[in-house]
DNA sequence: CGCGCGATTGATTCGGCTCAATAACTGTGG
DNA sequence: CCACAGTTATTGAGCCGAATCAATCGCGCG
């Protein structure tokens, strides 16, 4: 499951993506400790992490790529719950609450990845109470976000959450030069997003393009008018 | 926004729902603590704790009550989030990471809450790893729980949801002695939870009475046909 | 006893899904 | 470099689940 070149392993004092992470503060002891037990994997687009069910052993960050994290529904369809991206670590959530994976982590592009063995992660909690406060606050966040989601999946109409999930991709990933959001998605992921047929999303981006409001160049998306789809998706904020 | 009385209140010490909370290996030293920098006092049936967007300032821990926490949706519809009763704790999501509420807690029936200020908490996280640690599975715990709702809000028709939610409400509540579900709830608020129009979640609830899956009797509900309501949620295991 | 909210049921509408057919695109091997 | 196969995207038609609107019923309670 794991693929095996150490080739270009850097040290993690050295690694530019922790500086956005919750290492981010660590000292340099703990950091040689982690530059030590960890260990630095390629995985090719569309190569799983991990999968559903499966047991935890340490946790991801990510040097370098864009992962999904989807859900299998009853019917089989994906649901994505979240994107991950340089700097984000992941499989936290399981392994620290004790359970199995509750979600499959996927490579969206090739990916450079680290993992860190359960053990060394436990330590480092144990010894640096900042780090286990910055990942508390890491999951209290994204629970909170979780309930807005919920939120929103629940009482939202399909073109309204479109619409706000176009703007929460742009905030995620940005825009490349030409102004185009920085992910490439299929129209199905973008379907497994919403929670909607991928034919509905088809048509709504289709709509939203006749309106002007994007442009579309195959999977590349550019918003046009962010302040009418924060009207359309309901959010006050341009997220 | 908080009652004031505070004549039963006991101390963490002695408290019976502190048994089954993340505070249930606290050393005497921080009960002490706790018990005196706490506040308890008393919330009448539909009073809340606090209201979405508010400042939070501390934890509050149920003494005894239910309660339901809930977001507003664009159209001002409640969206059950969770539900919490005796030995839970509220609001720590929020204050943990740093935000203002983003959800109102509001108290189902009677309610007795003890208040734990910021200060105190921080204080005993502090010096106190294994409580650290105790929270931080919690949030991950209900991180999980929140992406299976995600993918059943997103994926699931509005009959398995309910069926589902049914199997959920006798697993969090438990039973009475005749074996109805022990929480009284309006179909409204059913409503709020499964993410349905009320007249759905009545018209559902009508029709698994006509096929002796549950027994309605006004507000209570009973599960007669627990093996079969899991078929229908689409659920391996009966919640 | 009557007021008023919650529950129920019916009728109707409509958003969004499914099914189906085509078109465009991607990569792959000759 | 092109042809082919296999995805991925698009568009149309029809259907169905679920929301909305409307009316009535039943009670809990002052």
């Amino acid at each position: 499951m794991k693929a095996k070149d150490q080739t270009q392993a850097p040290t993690c004092a050295s690694c530019f993506s922790r500086e956005h992470s919750v290492f981010r503060n660590l000292e340099s002891g703990q950091l040689e400790q982690m530059t030590y037990a960890k260990s630095c994997s390629t995985f090719k687009k569309g190569q799983a992490l991990f999968t559903e069910g499966q047991h935890p052993t340490g946790v991801f960050c990510i040097h370098k790529g864009k992962l999904k994290l989807f859900k299998l529904g009853s019917s089989g369809k994906e649901q994505i719950i979240r994107f991950a991206k340089e700097g984000d670590m992941i499989g936290y959530r399981s392994l620290l609450s004790g359970e199995l994976f509750s979600a499959t982590a996927e490579a969206m592009e090739e990916a450079q990845i680290c993992f860190i063995p359960k053990d060394t992660l436990f330590q480092m909690l144990q010894v640096n109470p900042k780090l286990s406060f910055e990942m508390m606050k890491l999951a209290c966040h994204e629970l909170g976000e979780a309930s807005k989601v919920i939120t929103n999946l629940a009482q939202k109409p399909v073109r309204e959450r479109l619409a706000e999930i176009l703007l929460i991709l742009k905030h995620t990933f940005g825009e490349d030069k030409e102004g185009y959001i920085d992910v490439s998605l299929t129209r199905e992921e973008i379907s497994n997003m919403t929670g909607t047929a991928t034919e509905s999303a088809i048509r709504l981006l289709s709509e939203f393009k006749a309106d002007e409001l994007i442009l579309l160049d195959g999977k590349r998306i550019k918003i046009l008018n962010a302040k009418k789809l924060a009207k359309i998706g309901m959010v006050e904020e341009e997220v």
